[in-house]
DNA sequence: TGTCTACTAGACAGACCTGTCTGTATGCCG
DNA sequence: CGGCATACAGACAGGTCTGTCTAGTAGACA
């Protein structure tokens, strides 16, 4: 469950100490919500002191937006781990990440989802922070869609949109057996029927 | 907002103190979260004595999981008042209430989701409660789809609930402008192309 | 050696949390 | 009238939270 936040920070030039609290923040946010895990708890796992913290971190909520904005990172870098591939067959790459992630030990949903549900304010930067990965991730849903020929990728990324949403909700909390066929049909009917079987 | 709980227990024979708890914490849950709103103002609110709330509710978690329990009953009263209609318009006229639910001023998204990314555990009582209503809407969806004759009732079930909770995501984060039509497009797409519409 | 930087350790204030407890007021029923 | 149930008011304990502050330590570099 450590483990996908084990490759750490690219940005080589960051501190250290810096990188446990965010590595260690984003274990815990991910695995037991942003209100429940405490600042003294991160920081202890973390092995820094509380001024260190606070040195690299202002208040809580700005590690919170930082959190948020490592698992987009992270999100990032898994699609990039797909590689080149026609665009139809990229999407449902794509759509095959949510099962590979399903199907990890400390699985638990969206990080975006969970961390928005405990933001209610829209204009809260944290919901900014999700608001600028969700906008990102319809826009890459969007050029895949036109790359593929669709008449309306517009229409289409909303769709899809609410599809892999949909999805990242019942791998979580239904737990279904046959997921990665549920995510195929799903797809695949949504991107019309003459699929690429 | 808080009209829609006004309309209180049907069951008459329960104590006033204890509906205007429930009320009280329905509107407060839903509109800013389970662990940001404490005992002390749910009481204040309510205008009831703390020895009264821990009479009726032992701890604040059975508050939260009769507080799922009452979100599920208002949203099993919202499908009861379609009344009666063909199976195929009935699932419209269900999904017909998200954007209904959505169009009011107060929506904070669906309360089920909210509050089951504020339980990690799977295994608490109010995941389990969450789990519930779940499972009913999806026998729901269910019985509709074989009566509207679909071959596959229990897939089609499933695609449809994952339709239902992205709806509800995309309702509440991304505020799609024409929000009526993507559900529409999104259910007849998903229930085959031959729709009456 | 002296100094600067980054960090650790941990006390502390002030707020808020859940849950318990004591005491009081009100109304119903016999 | 007495007895009992229900509810109110609010102090209190014990814990946790965020965020600040003081004091001390280890290494780099001149």
């Amino acid at each position: 469950m450590a483990d996908h936040t084990a490759d750490i920070t690219d940005t080589g030039r960051e501190s250290s100490a810096r990188n446990r609290i965010l590595d260690t923040a984003t274990t815990l946010f991910y695995a037991e919500g942003v209100h429940t895990v405490g600042i003294d708890r991160i920081i202890a796992e973390a092995g820094v002191a509380k001024a260190t913290f606070y040195k690299y971190f202002p208040a809580k909520d700005e590690l919170v937006r930082a959190y948020v904005q490592n698992q987009s990172r992270l999100g990032r870098a898994a699609i990039d781990r797909i590689g080149k591939r026609p665009a139809r067959a990229m999407i449902l790459a794509i759509f095959d990440l949510v099962a590979d992630a399903a199907a990890q030990p400390g699985y638990r949903g969206c990080p975006f989802l969970n961390a928005a549900a405990e933001y209610p304010d829209p204009g809260h930067p944290v919901r900014q922070a999700i608001g600028e990965h969700r906008s990102w991730k319809h826009d890459l849903l969007c050029s895949l869609l036109a790359a593929d020929g669709n008449p309306d990728p517009e229409t289409a990324a909303d769709i899809l949109t609410v599809a892999g949403d949909g999805l990242l909700i019942a791998s979580h909390l239904d737990k279904p057996a046959n997921l990665r066929q549920l995510i195929r049909e799903t797809v695949l009917q949504i991107m019309g029927s003459s699929a690429g079987r």
